[in-house]
DNA sequence: ACTTTTTGGTTGAACGGTTGGTCAAAAATA
DNA sequence: TATTTTTGACCAACCGTTCAACCAAAAAGT
């Protein structure tokens, strides 16, 4: 017999896990990812640095996690009826939910913007993360066509990029820049409706 | 009596200067600024590590040397008439030189969002760098606010947000990003002309 | 009720490797 | 020879990672 149930158990690990994942990404966006070094992420966490590697087999592994959990929870956002086809008032609220993922956890987009520009570190979630782009971008590309765009492509990596550019001058100066007037902007140019 | 005279000194050093940091920000681009050992910098240039501190203090003086060599590049480039006014032909004249630079050297732009977003490393050349840029968004806004824009400010900030967006894109996957047909656009929408 | 056993979370010293930086000596030049 | 460039062994500090030992708590035994 154990001394706790196995329940329990799974409980710690679990609430040990993420604290441990919200406590590294603080430091990460604070930081830097090679200047974040395991004992400063443990003293964070209040934790030995040695438990650290009972819950993370590796720095990596902890990162891969946090990176992980967060497209999990912008797949489940994503996730609207499926049947394919962006209509005009899915794409509005598919840019919506953008700037909304982006104020709710800037935190995580200054880590991904981070490793966007870290080659070695990229290509462990890379390929992972493209299965998840690919759909968008495809539906996107659809989307500008049906809307009568003559480059359709081209106008999906433009949004693309609008919006990269937006979310990197909002997590690097959250406090002056005018996030909810660009938001319009964005969504009367592309939607031609303005709220 | 000196070995060599002043000048010939002055010309080895020169060069030399120009060749560590031409090679070090090679290994920036393709390694990241923390994976880039002053070792690994100093054999790329082909020279030994104690040679290198004879020509930067630092690392860091390193990295400042090299960007600061860039800002006064771009400041040579954006040096138009300095009437203060910026005409619709100066913002295209403008927004084109953008690109031409971000085509030029790609591998400068990848370390400059690098930094972008090691917060600690940043804070060496903020201020320098505030002060070639704050010139320009103010020409900016009296663009905006010229043509009759209900918010220049935030067109401002908008279009400072898309140049950046499309920068990082092209950075990030230069052979695949369709920088002359999104110049284009991005002239278009700003200008009024498509040419 | 109380002691013992069992379990897995928890610790921090220790390890091999790498880093940015130094320096005495050597090579090169005129 | 006189001066400067150039070298690479060397250093302390820190890195990610490991591991033997420790501890808190629940179950089992009495």
């Amino acid at each position: 017999m154990s001394p706790r149930t196995e329940k329990q158990y799974q409980e710690i690990r679990e609430e040990k896990r993420k604290l441990i994942k919200d406590k590294a990404l603080e430091l990460f966006a604070l930081e830097g990812f090679d200047k974040s070094s395991i004992s400063k992420i443990a003293k964070r966490a209040g934790i030995s640095k040695g438990l650290l590697y009972n819950y993370f087999d590796s720095k990596e592994a902890l990162l891969t996690a946090i990176i992980f959990e967060q497209v999990d929870i912008m797949m489940s956002f994503f996730d609207t009826n499926k049947d394919g086809v962006l209509e005009k008032h899915e794409m509005e609220y598919f840019i919506r939910q953008t700037f909304k993922l982006l104020k709710e956890n800037p935190e995580f987009w200054k880590l991904y913007f981070m490793l966007a520009f870290q080659p070695n570190v990229m290509k462990l979630v890379e390929e992972k993360f493209m299965d998840i782009v690919q759909p968008m971008l495809e539906r996107t590309n659809e989307f500008f066509k049906r809307e009568g765009y003559q480059n359709p492509e081209v106008w999906t990596r433009y949004l693309g990029a609008i919006l990269d550019g937006i979310s990197l001058n909002y997590v690097v100066d959250p406090n002056n820049f005018p996030l909810d007037e660009i938001e319009n902007l964005v969504v009367k140019q592309i939607c031609g409706t303005n709220k």
